[in-house]
DNA sequence: TATGTAAAGTTTACAGTGTCAAATTGGAGA
DNA sequence: TCTCCAATTTGACACTGTAAACTTTACATA
């Protein structure tokens, strides 16, 4: 369909890469209702149609924006979990302080890659490693699934800890009514949570 | 400013909760980007302008919707909680569940009710019991909480934990690649850290 | 009853938006 | 050089939010 890789339009050098970026761009700056079709056309220096030739409406930019957002958002996970120490119980822990991190520095980004109907998540991404954000918390939960489990189960427990944290700490509910804000001191119960995952995972060691 | 009720404004019988009530139909028939203003006035039999006279634009409008919409949601999970069994683990177990149910009966109003800034919660209502879903969750948790522990840890446990679920359901994370949709099903591993809780906090009995 | 006032609602207008059709541009191959 | 064709622009249309001016209505007061 739209890949902007290996293929170099005519007139812009690759205008459906440039008007991603600007998306993101417009997106950080300004919040999700101020990204609009025109704008990111203006903002890549090309007229207000000129999107249309690329991506399926404001829908499809939006999508395409998605899928970059969830990469750099893969990438930053990545980069967090190399970070701390490396036993399974660091890497989980630097893993789930990136996943809220980019939701506090990336907000409006980050509620576009989950906003409803944006992720071609498919079942390759499940076992892809660190090719994918999912394929990234399969491996570093790993080590806590018991032996003969469905691996899905410790997964969907880190993973909606996390992410649910993260975006009601975004909505405000936790930190705005208190008058507090720091949300690595508010992060600690989820943190004390994941520990009980190897209580409920008995080592098989 | 808005109060719609107690108060009969000379045209319309309540136009205000018209609007509101016009805009959470949108919302559950065509989805968060068709709710606009003058949709609202259309189907509430006023002009388009009329709407400007109750709130303030339609963020005004939206975060109207939110908190009517919050207030439905607490009454779901009311209702829900009385459902079930009611020892401390059956009325959380219920009050989860109808957590979840009501994210996938009504995903646009409960994407409208989080999204980010539309939330006009406080510090009051913290402590309200059922007065708001935030106290409901409190009174839940409540049996969970450890003598002299801060009862807010295990509270941003449990909700951190069947929101983020819930979101990353409607999200499509679970369920659509798997071509499986039965949201309770997939609910089990949450349902399973969950009864953690108790082992994290020693039943002082 | 007559009048004044303020709220509620309508009309009109304007800038910005997504989307489509037609015209235009500019580079690659003949 | 000429032609073709994809990329882009231009122009138009319907829809949106918003603001101002205007009209209608209900109520209080004299």
């Amino acid at each position: 369909m739209n890949n902007q890789t290996d293929k170099k339009p005519h007139h812009h050098g690759d205008l459906a890469a440039a008007l991603i970026q600007s998306g993101i761009e417009i997106l950080t700056e300004s919040g999700l209702d101020q990204l609009t079709l025109r704008r990111c056309a203006a903002r890549a220096g090309v007229s207000h149609a000129a999107p249309a030739h690329h991506f399926d409406g404001l829908a499809g930019l939006r999508a395409a924006i998605a899928q970059e957002g969830f990469d750099r958002f893969r990438r930053h996970l990545l980069h967090s979990r190399a970070q701390g120490p490396q036993d399974p119980e660091g890497r989980i822990f630097s893993l789930c302080r990136g996943y809220l991190d980019f939701a506090v520095e990336n907000p409006a980004l980050f509620a576009l890659i989950f906003s409803c109907g944006a992720l071609p998540q498919n079942q390759d991404s499940l076992n892809a490693g660190e090719a994918t954000a999912y394929g990234l918390l399969r491996e570093t939960c790993a080590p806590f699934v018991p032996d003969g489990t469905d691996p899905q189960i410790v997964e969907t427990q880190v993973w909606s800890l996390i992410h649910g944290f993260s975006h009601l700490f975004l909505a405000g509910i936790f930190g705005r009514g208190n008058g507090q804000s720091d949300h690595h001191a508010l992060f600690a119960p989820v943190m004390a949570l994941l520990n009980q995952l190897g209580a409920a995972a008995p080592d098989p060691d």
